[in-house]
Order: structure tokens, then C-alpha cells, then sequence
DNA sequence: TACGTAAACTAACGTTCGTTAGGTATGCCA
DNA sequence: TGGCATACCTAACGAACGTTAGTTTACGTA
């Protein structure tokens, strides 16, 4: 039946389950795909009795997509200003950004997705956000360059690349899932890090 | 049937002009939120004139979807075969894969994101295609991980962060911008294998 | 018991959607 | 020259859209 498992619905406002179920819609359906009525008939009321609760369908977009930018500069803040390697320093945002993004999938996948669909000027304002945050996770990949940590590289392609990783993770991860989210952290870590070639060195023999 | 068949590069036919425009269209807004009227007025035609060159809305989607799944997996077939190590298929992997989406910009982000759209029986074919090329793309870092030319890790795990990674490249990919696709695809394929650490071994201290 | 409020309902609005029907201008070929 | 196909047009269909208005129901409190 429902697409939401809103397992403690008792718990829950009217007001948090239409946004749950939201989020849930417009992850798998996309946001213009997703009618007023479908998302009512999922929390089991008549599309008007939406209005009751929400503004309007965009509200609930905005919603989604400023509360998650907003937690993922959270993540940031904290680990930036730690006196530690750059190289931990990228473990650590890999973590968090792992973290934050297991614990809330679709709405991970809103926000990456279906900001698109934002009218002005919350358009402008989340572009904004984004851009600054790929600009503090560049500067880091930066700095570790210039530190002589990590490889010559172009650190906006770098960044752009593990971006894409990261936030891919909203794609294929699910909850009942066997890789736990210190896996997939580790895991990337590892990969973006140390790469992917064996390092012993007598290299791999063909026979 | 006419003798008048369109051969030219330089021009194209009607339905070329619907198809290139459908593939723009649902790149930058998506396929929901893109109505024929929006598509005919950026032809410059009315919206009815569109269906004596296309069937529906839904076969401009699957066109452009199946062309490209069609496009990824001519370019595995001729590089699974050759006789060179698994670190080598890997890069020439990335840089085809690199070279089609750079190419092809907006018809791989549709590929990509808009394929949900599709109805059945189209959606489930397109599944099980998508699958398929993940699987030989995961059987490839298998062999070497098996063959010890890779760390030992999690296949699936690996493939899924070397896909997004790729696929990413259309979220941010301007045919002006600074880096070629070859470029692209060294980069990437020296990041996934080499890693991002500097392997001198003075490793830079912090104090 | 009466009242106020919140949250649901039914009905409908104006708009836009994908698509079809039917007509018209243009150009090729018998 | 006449006939026919192509490619466009206008008009309109029924359905679905987001949203509003007005009404009913359920319930805690005075």
C-alpha cells in the first residue's frame, strides 16, 4: 500500500506525515509527476484537506530542499576548523555527508534532484548554497594539494567527482541494506583516498 | 516514401529538429514538467503539428532512452574482449563512457534521470538493460580484484561510486568549459585508481 | 449542554494537459 | 493539369491539475 512507512504514525502531526509522504512521492515520482491527490490519497485524506496544513505544493518542495541544505552545512561548520590533515579532514566530510545522507534518503534525493522545480527566488537562493558548499569542500581538496597531502590535481573536477559519489549513494542505498553507512564512509574514503590500483610492490603478474 | 530523403548532417529533418529539442527540453526541466506546447513553441510549430512526426509524448522518451542504453553497450563489447590487464578495460571503460555522455550531454541526463517515466513494458525492459551493464562493469573490477591488480573490495560498492561518479559528469559538463573529455576520463581514471594521496614516501606532517 | 476550533469533507473554479479531428497550403509526379 | 502526399494549421475533446469556497464532523473545554 503505502509508499511511506510512517511506523509511529500515532507520533506523528498530520502536518509531518503529509510532508513524509511527500518526500517519499517526490523521490520516486518526481515532483511534477506527483498530483496534489496522489499525495492525498496516500496519507488517506481528499487533496483539499492538504490545504488545511500547507501552504501549497511548492511549499512542501522548499521545505524539503532548504531543511536538508541547512544540515548539511551543519556537517560542515564543525569539521572544517579541526587540527587535523586535510586528508581526515576529507574522511570526516565523507562520513558526515554519508551519514546525513543514509539517515534521510529521499529527502537526500529531493534535494539533489527536484530543486529544479523551485520558483524564484528560492531558484537563486539554493543555487547559492549549493555553490558555496561544493566552493568550502573545494577548498579543502585545495589546501590539501597545496599542503603536498594529495596529488596535483584540478580540485574542481576532484570535488565535482566526489560529489557525484556521494550524493550517487541516494540512489542504490537502502536501509535493509548490507553495507551499513560506516561501510559505504570507509569504503569511499578508501577508494577516493588511497585508490583503487593494488599497491604491493611487485605489481600483479599475468600468467 | 520519397526520393528526397535526408542524407545531410547539416540539415535536418523535422523530426530530428522534435527530437533534439524533446532531449533538451526534458534535460533542463524534466519529462513531467515539459508540456508538448513547450516543445513545439521551441520548434516553432503548434503542438498538434508534432504528432504527424511522433506518436506521443512517451516514444520521444523511450527513443532517446533505449538509443542511448543501445550506445553504452556497443562501447563495452569491443573493450571486455581485448587482451590487455583489468586496469587497462577499466580506463578504456571510463574514457568511452566519458567520451559518449560528453558527447551527448543532454540525451545521457535524460537516459539517466527521466527513464522512471517510462510506462511497462518499456520500464522493465529499460531495467533490466541498466542492470546488465552495471553487472559487467562489476564483473570486470571482480576479475581484478581476483587477479590481485585490485585492492580487495566490495564490487558492487565500487561500481556503483565509479557509475555515479561518470554519470555525474552530465550534471555539470559544458561543452565550452575548460576540460576536454579526455582530460575528463584521465583524471577520473587516475583518481579511482591511483587515489588522491600523494604516495611520496615523505608523507607531509602536521604539527 | 453549548460553544469554539480544528480538520476533514464535497463541489467546483479556471487552467493546462496530451491528443484527435478536420481543414488548408505546398510541391512532386503521372 | 490533376491528383496525391506531406506538413502544417485551428479547434476542440475529455481528463487531470493546483487550488478555493463553503460545509460538516469530532472533540476538548466552559
Amino acid at each position: 500500500m503505502g509508499v511511506t512507512e510512517n511506523q509511529s504514525s500515532a507520533k506523528l502531526t498530520r502536518k509531518e506525515q503529509i510532508e513524509n509522504t511527500a518526500t517519499a512521492l517526490f523521490k520516486e515520482r518526481g515532483f511534477s509527476a506527483t498530483s496534489m491527490r496522489d499525495l492525498a490519497s496516500e496519507v488517506g485524506i481528499e487533496a483539499a484537506s492538504i490545504y488545511a496544513h500547507v501552504r501549497s505544493k511548492e511549499e512542501l518542495l522548499q521545505s524539503i530542499c532548504f531543511k536538508m541544505a541547512q544540515e548539511f552545512f551543519g556537517e560542515l561548520a564543525g569539521i572544517e576548523a579541526q587540527p587535523v590533515t586535510f586528508t581526515q579532514k576529507l574522511r570526516l566530510i565523507m562520513a558526515a555527508h554519508v551519514k546525513l545522507i543514509t539517515r534521510n534518503v529521499a529527502a537526500s534525493a529531493v534535494f539533489l534532484q527536484e530543486w529544479r522545480h523551485l520558483s524564484e527566488p528560492h531558484l537563486a537562493d539554493f543555487l547559492q548554497l549549493r555553490e558555496k558548499y561544493e566552493q568550502r569542500i573545494r577548498t579543502l581538496v585545495r589546501q590539501g594539494i597545496e599542503a603536498g597531502e594529495f596529488v596535483p590535481t584540478d580540485d574542481r573536477f576532484v570535488t565535482r567527482t566526489l560529489l557525484s559519489s556521494l550524493n550517487g549513494i541516494t540512489q542504490w542505498y537502502k536501509l535493509d541494506g548490507e553495507l551499513s553507512p560506516e561501510a559505504i564512509a570507509n569504503g569511499l574514503a578508501d577508494l577516493f583516498l588511497t585508490g583503487l590500483v593494488s599497491h604491493k610492490d611487485d605489481r600483479p603478474k599475468y600468467h
